[in-house]
DNA sequence: TTTTTTATGACATGTGTATGACAAGTTCGG
DNA sequence: CCGAACTTGTCATACACATGTCATAAAAAA
């Protein structure tokens, strides 16, 4: 897994400094953003796994970027941890509130605050991974590591079971193989794009006795698809 | 691509004439209006890419015209950037409020004005490329790589695909076999005019099924055209 | 009608995809 | 430590589809 990558909102520069110098201990990377406008652009453009987000900015207030962020349903799975100057109560509260999923109250030890993030992104991953994914009766279980189709257990290689699972937690996507290699195979991995094709075939073939091989297409010039939909009109 | 096209709307001759300067060395091309109507009527006849606005205008404000622009589905797409002479809490909150894309106060460096309005672009297109477009029941969604009519699939080749894309993207306008051969095909190919006949051809046929061929009319001596409306009164 | 422009069907070619086989590498139990 | 069973990446080949061009029919303009 590729390190986490830790987004600083806050508009002081020696607490964007320090806690920076923190996190990248830690190993962690880090972004940071001075203000809420450059702070949404890098949600945005970077998708961060987790924003650490000064209650107190100028213009919009972290407050207000935390509720746009929560609003919008591309950001809202991004993990938001407040850093309010007072230990207030009614601050956790409203930030609680606003769906920040933790808050720290400044001045706050380096170690507590990495020991917060690691809490807050172990609960966002593991909620994202543990679910299991059911598709028309094909059903993917992270937990147990297993296909099933109607209760009927499926044969397949660890390779396969990887693609399989990275297409069906991003339906309705054309990758280029290229992508897949990225996304599956993890970066920096030198294999043959045209691998690919005997890995989707081999998928391809351990769905098939249940017809589950029409969810596998392909988009020619381009690379696959996992589609619920038909391939093509009939 | 073709450069985008940024306008200027300021009562000020002089901010005008300097923006202006500064855009056109950063290879932009550049539209002015000296108040809210004209600024108005030329986004509606010219569709820049961009909306340099000032805040303080006379007879209708800027965050008058913004919220306009905004309100409207054909321009709500367009990203803005508010220009503030004062640098006020109120205005900022209240120009992303009504919906701009970022604000600058004056006196700004043009360096900082020109790596704002790069970096809404380039948020703003990216956006767009991500973003289905639906006609009347005729859908194409660029992330899914797909075509559909009234949610059944539309089977297509890769080219057909890419030259509708084109014609949605840039409806009720004439291009000419040359033009659709630059931007579908790419510069510096050479393909006999009258390919395109037949890719035309083949567009139609895919689309005949759910008749939107309709949609890909013949502008006779000139090239082709897409639009919603009807060829010629029946 | 004649001329010009577009529509259509057919076709050879080229390009991208599917498939089976295989050799090298892994895992796991004995 | 060794061998059986399984994985995995690559290749060669078969195949399907997409593409550009032509010849001809059809339609529109002159």
């Amino acid at each position: 897994m590729s390190r986490n990558r830790i987004l600083i909102v806050d508009d002081e520069p020696a607490i964007r400094e320090m806690v920076a110098v923190a996190l990248e201990l830690a190993d962690f990377d880090v972004l940071e953003a001075e203000n809420a406008q450059r702070g949404h652009e890098i949600i945005v453009d970077e998708r961060p796994d987790l924003v650490l987000l000064d209650w107190m900015l100028p213009s919009v207030t972290g407050i207000e970027l935390a509720r746009r962020l929560k609003r919008d349903e591309t950001t809202n799975e991004i993990p938001i941890i407040m850093l309010t100057a007072k230990s207030e109560e009614d601050n956790k509260v409203q930030g609680l509130d606003v769906g920040a999923d933790d808050y720290i109250t400044k001045p706050f030890s380096t170690r507590e605050l990495i020991s917060r993030i690691k809490a807050v992104l172990r609960r966002a991953s593991s909620a994202a991974a543990e679910k299991a994914i059911e598709v028309e009766g094909l059903c993917l279980d992270p937990v147990s590591h297993r296909i099933s189709a109607n209760d009927e257990p499926v044969d397949m290689g660890p390779t396969e079971y990887r693609l399989l699972e990275f297409f069906m937690s991003h339906q309705e996507r054309a990758y280029s193989r290229t992508q897949l290699l990225d996304q599956v195979w993890g970066a920096n991995v030198y294999v043959e794009d045209r691998t690919i094709d005997v890995h989707i075939r081999r998928l391809r073939k351990a769905l098939a006795p249940f017809g589950y091989d029409r969810f596998i297409q392909t988009v020619r010039g381009t690379g696959y698809r996992f589609s619920v939909k038909a391939a093509k009109a009939s």
